[in-house]
DNA sequence: CAGGATCCATTGGGATACTG
DNA sequence: CAGTATCCCAATGGATCCTG
């Protein structure tokens, strides 16, 4: 997704659209939406969310949380005890992400039955 | 987030979460929103669509095409003239996934400042 | 013009092992 | 427990050439 480097053609979207598709990779992302949603109602640890996301790996899940630390959305909290425990939770910028998630999550719910006959259906032929 | 509302890890969302990160996969793709995005007004042919969208590729404008055409989100229209021409256009499946990704659209226009603060902010240390 | 097909570099991401 | 590092294969996607 290294966007191109095209030739700033004229229209005045080509530099928005690319910001737009770099902000929309993030939040966009599979892990993404399941860790914020894991994470809507309170703060959790490392090891509860990776066995509340179904097949999520220790090593995505670390990696979706440093970009989700990185964009602001994601406070991590260590505490100096041992063994270690680390709380992740959702700044406000990431709980005003979350209606919009959730509305894409309810579309999927209403629609999914839907799109898996489209499916069936394009694949029968 | 097959539930998404609790955090009780309730057990049996092994499968829904799949099949809810499937439909994901293809809804929150970048290219996906970009088209459906620029089919929103109305039906394109596919160098329109290509022109409109900065930096995709014909390759990957056929095969995200194809895709939202095997989900039923999308119609395509080929002309038998030559040179050929094949419109696209949203079907209503495909327009009632627009309010969602809509709203994910106004809250990147609204928080991406925010975000780009938090990157550098983030990679400044 | 639309869209296969092929080639090929790059990346993503799982498995595993190690550290504080 | 949380996080890092390494290996390594599979998928991704751009470039290019070919067809109706």
């Amino acid at each position: 997704m290294p966007a191109a480097k095209t030739a700033a053609p004229s229209p005045p979207d080509a530099d928005s659209c690319k910001a737009f598709g770099n902000i929309l990779d993030r939040v966009g992302d599979k892990w993404t939406v399941m860790v914020i949603g894991g994470l809507a109602d309170g703060p959790m640890r490392f090891n509860a969310l990776q066995r509340l996301i179904t097949g999520v790996s220790h090593r995505m899940l670390t990696l979706t949380l440093r970009g989700l630390e990185r964009d602001g959305l994601v406070k991590r909290t260590p505490f100096a005890t041992v063994p270690p425990r680390v709380d992740y939770e959702l700044t406000p910028l990431g709980h005003s992400l979350r209606p919009a998630l959730e509305q894409l999550a309810a579309w999927v719910g209403t629609h999914r039955a839907a799109v898996e006959e489209a499916r069936r259906a394009f694949d029968r032929q």
